[in-house]
DNA sequence: CTATTTTTCTACCATTTGGTAAGTCTTGGT
DNA sequence: ACCAAGACTTACCAAATGGTAGAAAAATAG
């Protein structure tokens, strides 16, 4: 047999891929066994229902997030810019991982089955979010805005940029997607100039 | 027999409610057809086949939100604020029809079948869109900066708020959201506040 | 009223789907 | 050598799916 576990983590890392892309419904486990070479047997063996496939998934994608982030919202240095480091951090995972935000994006709509585990997951993290910026806005480091707000957008920016560039990329301009250097730059002076408290 | 198309139109709406929330795939023709009281074969004898379903509302929720926007971007007047305009436009869009905005989200990803169609639609729009910021940018009316991404950020911030309001909703607070009028003068704050030219 | 066209229905079908049952094969412990 | 547990497979199935064929019903035109 395969050695220790490498099975199921090629099938996880599978399903991450098609989830993301033809999402839940499109996902046949049948075609997700033939493209791995096993039987659909094989991944119902190892995650009992396509549904615990789909949990096994999301779990390890919010852990990857979240740790990618909790390492930011920890730091308690105040010298160095959060701001910045968010972005950096959520770009990094955005370019390493897309598939990983392709998920959340597919898992995070209303009618998904898998959207009470992810509320239940990322909640605590939105939560120290939104409540870290509040902070910030009550000490004047940040202009008084709506913090919810804030963070949907840029969520929701960074998600878009991951998945649905491709929209934007062939149908409204044909011109090369910039660098992603600099499109990082440019979300960063976007989100600076709109939370930099007046005067 | 229902008088005059009558039944065609109660097949797009309810169609359109379905694809926006389950998805295209999540969809049924039979429990579509039995949620109105028909059969299945009714709905394929009027679009032929599902995808020509998914092909008419998304035709006709493009025509929409394309006759929405346009109306405002052919304006010239320049004593008029066109991106509060803009940003009116489309929420007044979101608020009464937010099910068209959640097809957009569902059509939009990377592997739909109906992805190509859109871009099609959607295309020449975004052009304008983005050669009229880009035109304001060289005017000095607009801070030079990236306009896709500008336009990327607000279309996804606006779809986030029709679309995934619910998981932050539940999950991050369980604070009541701010009534739409607020969130909108928010956004519309931060627009400006970032595409503002320096001094 | 009759002929024709439009609309809706009943009957059916091939395929695909997620899932169950039970077997085989391999590995590691004793 | 034997056995128990783990890993993977073959065989099978009930339900659901999108779609075809053709009849029936209703509306419309003459």
């Amino acid at each position: 047999m395969a050695p220790r576990g490498e099975t199921k983590e090629r099938i996880l890392a599978k399903a991450l891929e098609s989830f993301s892309t033809v999402g839940y419904d499109g996902t046949s486990l049948d075609d997700l066994a033939e493209s791995l070479g096993i039987r659909k047997q094989t991944i119902l063996y190892h995650f009992v229902s396509k549904r615990g496939l789909l949990n096994a998934v999301l779990d390890e994608s919010v852990k990857i997030l979240t740790e990618s982030l909790e390492e930011v919202l920890a730091s308690n240095d105040p010298h160095r810019d959060r701001i910045e480091d968010l972005v950096r951090s959520v770009f990094r995972v955005a370019l390493e991982q897309p598939l990983l935000l392709g998920l959340l994006r597919e898992v995070s709509r209303p009618g998904s089955p898998a959207a009470p585990r992810l509320k239940n997951q990322m909640g605590p993290l939105m939560e120290r979010a939104i409540s870290w910026m509040e902070g910030e806005m009550e000490a004047g480091r940040m202009r008084k805005t709506d913090a919810q707000l804030v963070l949907l957008s840029a969520y929701s920016t960074v998600v878009g940029l991951a998945t649905e560039i491709e929209i934007l990329r062939t149908a409204g301009v044909e011109r090369v997607l910039r660098p992603s250097a600099q499109r990082r730059q440019e979300l960063l002076h976007f989100l600076r100039t709109s939370l930099t408290p007046a005067g």
